[in-house]
DNA sequence: GTCACGATTTGT
DNA sequence: CAAATCGTGACG
């Protein structure tokens, strides 16, 4: 069964919407798939701890851009993580994927296993290597909702969506 | 141009 | 706890 790609709308949202409703979706970079199982929502406005809090400039440019797309970023001279864009073009927000079943744990590691670099960045995720698809059954579970890994500004916001215990209807009934 | 710092990870 | 390692953004 082909998996169905998530279209332009799915992303045009807000971005905390968007952020739990990527968990269980299927990531595939390169033809390697796994599914998405932790998230953190970035803002706009307000959100110190977002790269765009401070507006646009070259780097938090795709930010402000059309849904759908990737964000990429390099930190500490040595990872690179990945986002994906939410809202409507013109406004900011952005999730950072950090755990792929499969892929890793931690937003450097999983980019670092499959190769996402910074020719990414700005990646139409509803075409090309890089996408995000539906899984072929709904993944069900439940999911704890955090506090933000590794900020210091705006920490205390619950933008952490982990899902816990995923399951789908077929693998619950055997 | 210069400089402090970071949405991380790993080893001590 | 500290190192690794370098682009970005603020300042001038």
């Amino acid at each position: 069964m082909a998996l169905r790609v998530l279209p332009r709308k799915f992303y045009a949202r807000p971005t905390v919407e968007v952020a739990r409703d990527l968990l269980g979706q299927v990531l595939e970079f390169r033809g390697l798939q796994g599914r998405i199982v932790e998230v953190e929502a970035y803002l706009g406005e307000g959100d110190l701890a977002a790269h765009s809090a401070r507006g646009m400039t070259p780097r938090t440019r795709v930010i402000f851009g059309p849904p759908g797309h990737a964000y990429v970023y390099f930190i500490y001279g040595m990872y690179y993580c990945l986002n994906v864009v939410a809202e409507p073009e013109g406004t900011a927000g952005c999730v950072l994927i950090r755990s792929v079943e499969g892929w890793g744990d931690g937003p450097g590691k999983l980019t670092r296993a499959v190769g996402i670099t910074l020719e990414e960045n700005g990646a139409d995720l509803t075409r090309g290597p890089l996408r995000i698809l539906a899984p072929a059954e709904p993944v069900r579970g439940e999911v704890e909702v955090t506090p933000r890994v590794g900020i210091s500004q705006s920490a205390h916001l619950p933008l952490r969506f982990v899902l816990r215990a995923g399951w789908t209807e077929a693998s619950r009934r055997e």
